[in-house]
DNA sequence: CGTGATTAGATAGCGGCACTGTCCGAACAA
DNA sequence: TTGTTCGGACAGTGCCGCTATCTAATCACG
């Protein structure tokens, strides 16, 4: 398959397809003459992947690239890209404010996370993120919202457990560790959906209302 | 207080409020003069906020002003501007595919919706959100990450149920929504954070390892 | 075998976004 | 009075994610 075929195909446009393999997000095709390569199914795959993570994830180009250099090294800690991409998609800068509303909500975390026996590591920039949000409750004054991160940690450690444990053993190792990213990336964008959409139905409830546009 | 005050109290820069002003995230300071004009602690306020929900949030500054526009305008029901503003956060597209794939995930979760009898607008922005997610997970032929839907939605009922209750009632209406804007937006990343943690955890205790750089 | 489409690769350009810098004339602070 | 700050307008900047254009080589077809 050459690069038309690839671009119809896959709904990317050959510029596209150029630039993504300027970026390396995607690997060169096999080289068959100086000005000629052919592409295969994988590198089909992987140009959903690239679209899937950047519409739908809402990666960036750069974290896209890093995710999937995860990916194909199998040394590379899988969390660690992702904490990366996800860093990059939801929190462009904890900023480097060690201030006192920062350093109360990390012993707020932590307090949590011992509470609950969980084992996580402090680089982990999720926990960075997780703090940085805590700290910006605290600043607006909106302190009672902090109050939901107990709820929010016993609701994702059922979570995680069911997601950790549906992916272990999935057969090729390769297509199961492009199931964890998608599963991670595209998660998120997923749980935050659902979760409008269960606002959307409480509140309904809660103010005994019916939607004015229902379904069907 | 005038624009330089507002500035060194905020941390945003002159020219940065200007530009928020421009763009409307800002309303205008009590005019006391041709040329001068004062601002007060509700501006401050609300510049912390406008940080927040972009720095934090993620939100673009187009979102953020329609966010804040629904704040405002106690007409406007709420999830309509959120669902907008998680929109524009985690799906920048959901395109108009309304292929086969598209049509089957619809299916499923309005089969899943139906089943838990939530009273869910197809209007409301996060129902195309959870779709194109789920019809990209068909398309890249990783149908049994679909399989968490159920799970995200019950555990996602509870906290939907905890969120709208705990909100109820905060006495000052303005503020009660600031409340729910922060909550909503802030909590999405939070929330995010707290699953790539408890996915830590979970990994490790499933291997039975310990982390790399533990906590402390 | 010729002719037009396609290709790899390099480079330049574009449009949108979130600011940032500069200038003006007025006003405030010493 | 003199230096600083102000509101307002507008041009410019840097980054991002493409997109367009070019060249020389190769391919597909009659």
């Amino acid at each position: 398959m050459r690069v038309g075929e690839l671009s119809r195909r896959s709904g990317v446009s050959v510029a596209s397809i150029k630039y993504y393999l300027r970026e390396g997000l995607l690997p060169a095709g096999e080289r068959t003459g100086p000005n000629q390569a052919a592409y295969g199914d994988d590198h089909l795959r992987r140009l959903r992947m690239i679209r899937a993570l950047i519409d739908v994830g809402g990666l960036s180009v750069v974290a896209t690239r890093d995710v999937l250099a995860a990916v194909d090294d199998p040394e590379l800690p899988l969390f660690v890209a992702l904490g990366r991409a996800s860093g990059t998609t939801t929190a462009p800068e904890p900023s480097t404010d060690q201030d006192e509303a920062w350093e109360a909500a990390e012993r707020a975390l932590a307090a949590e996370v011992d509470a609950r026996g969980w084992q996580v590591s402090d680089q982990n920039p999720a926990w960075a993120t997780a703090v940085g949000v805590l700290a910006t409750y605290a600043r607006l004054g909106d302190e009672d919202l902090a109050g939901q991160l107990g709820l929010y940690m016993t609701t994702m450690e059922e979570v995680a457990e069911q997601e950790v444990a549906a992916v272990v053993d999935r057969g090729d190792r390769a297509r199961t560790v492009e199931g964890v990213v998608v599963g991670t990336v595209l998660g998120d964008t997923l749980l935050g959906a659902v979760r409008r959409l269960a606002q959307q139905h409480q509140s309904l409830k809660l103010l005994g209302e019916t939607p004015t546009h229902p379904r069907g």
